[in-house]
DNA sequence: GACCTTATCAGCATTCATTGCTGATAAGCA
DNA sequence: TGCTTATCAGCAATGAATGCTGATAAGGTC
């Protein structure tokens, strides 16, 4: 995702208003690469904003979804996790017990549907999930 | 998965019963590429048993899980979806309107993680997932 | 066929992540 | 300053999945 000033340009020219919580929430995903869930962003902005809710994070990370500036994954860890990295696209590694997400910033060339199989089928995008257990729960 | 009659002689092996239910269900997965939901494999069930229960289905595939007759797979469309399929290993393509899924029979050869980047982690399983929009949801 | 054990069923309750709703308050920004 | 939107608290509801219970059914072994 951008900056916190070009993030909040972006909301200002949507119509959207740069508030604190939304600043926080932004502030808060800058060069993050641990796949927060939302229930641990809001977890880390109480420690800024001890009147923040859970529903502040919920619409923030939606609405930062639909500007394009963060992309919400179902990696089957049980919560949504949210990926504010889209410069480097790049897959990866979940945890399968603790649900740690690492990513892995390689390219697989050649990864698209055979045309044979596509029936039909629009493709947008494609995920490749590696699944096992990270270090501490081996 | 193997037939009903190794499946069930699998069962029984494990101290399992081979109960009408259960076979019920075995049944309905051979050759099945739907990837069907928990739900709609009790929709169907109901025609044969109309007194099997919601909640017997999900134990029978969570048995058949751990017999290693299939798979629960979580592709993010709000379900878990049953793959029967494990001879022949392949990835997916999944409608993000319907759920629809449908099965891509390649192989994608140099799909690991770099030793570089796998911290610790050991890993199990690699899934490819590919998201689009089916014909009719287009 | 008898008997022991397990499965099923109905029928709820519960969990968990997420979304919805509401009315009052706060505050962004033109 | 004033219009409009966001936030908040707080609670309800959703939907998939799991848990629980006591009674009944039935599988498999001898
Ligand atoms: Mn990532
Ligand atoms: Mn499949
Ligand atoms: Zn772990
Ligand atoms: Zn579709």
């Amino acid at each position: 995702m951008q900056s916190v000033q070009e993030v909040t340009a972006t909301m200002r020219a949507k119509g959207l208003r740069a508030t604190p919580q939304r600043q926080c929430i932004i502030r808060l995903l800058q060069d993050n690469h641990s796949h927060p869930t939302v229930e641990s962003l809001y977890e880390e902005a109480l420690g800024e904003m001890p009147t923040i809710s859970q529903r502040t994070v919920y619409q923030t990370v939606h609405d930062l979804e639909s500007l394009g500036e963060v992309r919400l994954l179902d990696l089957g860890t049980g919560s949504l996790r949210v990926e504010p990295n889209l410069e480097n696209p790049h897959h990866h590694l979940a945890c399968i017990v603790c649900g740690r997400v690492v990513d892995i910033p390689v390219e697989f060339p050649g990864l698209r549907v055979p045309d044979d199989y596509l029936g039909g089928f629009s493709v947008d995008t494609v995920e490749v999930v590696f699944r096992g257990r990270c270090e501490t729960c081996t």
